[in-house]
DNA sequence: TATTTGCGCAACCACATTGTTGCGTATATA
DNA sequence: TATATACGCAACAATGTGGTTGCGCAAATA
């Protein structure tokens, strides 16, 4: 009612690298493609908690995947992970210029010259 | 009782930069620090909603405040970015020992009977 | 002093996340 | 064929997220 407003589903790197068994997941797949079991197997959390997960990483693109007979092997589409990489490069860039763009913020918040 | 994981409230970098409007935030806190009606200024958001934000870039250690008068100037610490940094470089090394680490995995996985 | 301004905090809401259990189905195997 | 296995999916529960409005307080200002 009052309200609200209507964010959309995120589904991007960013949120696939926010939770830490995503992230140990994605460390696993980066070894090799593995079945929901064989990486359940490595966490405390159940298979499904992980195809969960899996699920999550595949709707981000991080993951694809591949039937085989009765099985499904997942691997890393290691691709996506440089969308992170990109993203940092974009901050730093700004922080080495920082200096140079608070001038400039300061000339257009201050009309004045120091 | 029904199940249910206690999972600890992550606050963490990757928990900090989830979020675009975050992500959005911690690229103009690079160029300066600023008061939350400042960044406010900057996106669609409320001030309340930014505010939020901040909080959660505080607790999660990404941003710290300063209190100025009755302002309060929100700046970045950029050593916590450099975490997401060091993860993509732990994810790189695997990525390019992976080849090797197949072998032991498979090794170790099959070890049933094959 | 009285008013405006900056901002945190609490209450509230809708929806997302993260986990669970149970079930259905397809594949492999005895 | 009968049974076990691999897996997705749906239903459910608890909690987190992201936004809102409204209030209160301290600092600046008229």
């Amino acid at each position: 009612m009052v309200a609200n407003k209507s964010k959309p589903i995120r589904r991007d790197i960013f949120q696939a690298i926010a939770d830490p068994t995503r992230r140990a997941i994605i460390f696993l797949l980066a070894v090799g493609a593995m079945t929901p079991n064989a990486i359940a197997e490595h966490f405390n959390s159940s298979r499904q908690a992980v195809s969960k997960h899996l699920k999550v990483l595949v709707e981000c693109e991080v993951v694809n995947q591949e039937q085989q007979g009765r099985e499904i092997h997942y691997h890393l589409n290691s691709e996506k992970m440089k969308e992170i990489e990109k993203w940092l490069e974009q901050f730093k860039k700004v922080m080495e210029n920082r200096f140079n763009n608070l001038d400039q913020y300061l000339a257009k918040l201050k009309n004045q010259k120091s």
